[in-house]
DNA sequence: TACAAAAATTAGCCTCGGCTAATTTTTACG
DNA sequence: CGTAAAAATTAGCCGAGGCTAATTTTTGTA
């Protein structure tokens, strides 16, 4: 079983290229989300010292309730990432859910980029 | 009562702008799905003569059901426009309603485009 | 320290844009 | 002309990312 079917008639190469690339780019909004979100708050740190949901929320244009939704997503999606990724490596789900919380606030973009490059995400 | 107000503090004035952008770039993001379709649609019409919905949905990378819906939403969108348009013009809702029903097969994308700016839409 | 104002959270709702599965309509052809 | 295959539609579900309103928690200050 081969993944790029080099036999498959022309148009439908195409078509399948152009639905990836589509994909792409449905991807990339919901990427863009996080990407404001810890943009913003890295902007507000170095300028304020602190990032306050009530600041993202009016320099983002959207209500106080819509930031505290989106920031609950992103670090329950943080928090399963770490916590599969202990399980990958041989914890059981027990003691990946326990360490996971430990470790997940200690966790910089770029390790959490690594773990997802690694899950294969 | 201004719009701009040129008398807040500049931090408040960044914050608006910055709201302003984001909210830019979630309208130019639902704006995408409808050029996606208008633009797939001619361009297989260009090259097949026609635009079936099981080719759009392999194209898009989506499934047939998927593209019913988006089409249903799109063309319920163009067919507020026409109406609203009429009664701007002084028609009265049921009228607007049955001429809109006729009207609104026969509109280019242009004309579409230009009912939007004059109902500041 | 008490309390008012500010911030955060929660509850409940909406639309968009995905999906599958089932059904109906259209098309092509023997 | 009938029928099987293809296409379209419908029904019902889900998650993301918006909203308002109400409530709880935190914070600053008299």
């Amino acid at each position: 079983m081969i993944d790029r079917d080099e036999t498959a008639p022309p148009h439908l190469r195409e078509a399948k290229r152009q639905a990836r690339s589509f994909e792409r780019v449905r991807q990339a909004h919901q990427r863009e989300v996080a990407e404001d979100y810890v943009e913003l708050i890295a902007d507000l740190i170095d300028v304020t010292g602190e990032a306050r949901a009530v600041d993202l929320a009016e320099r983002l244009g959207v209500t106080n309730a819509t930031v505290n939704n989106t920031l609950n997503r992103l670090t329950r999606e943080r928090h399963c990432l770490v916590r599969d990724f202990l399980m990958q490596l041989g914890d059981d789900a027990e003691t990946a859910k326990i360490d996971a919380e430990g470790i997940e606030h200690h966790t910089s973009e770029k390790t959490l980029a690594a773990l997802k490059r690694f899950l294969g995400r």
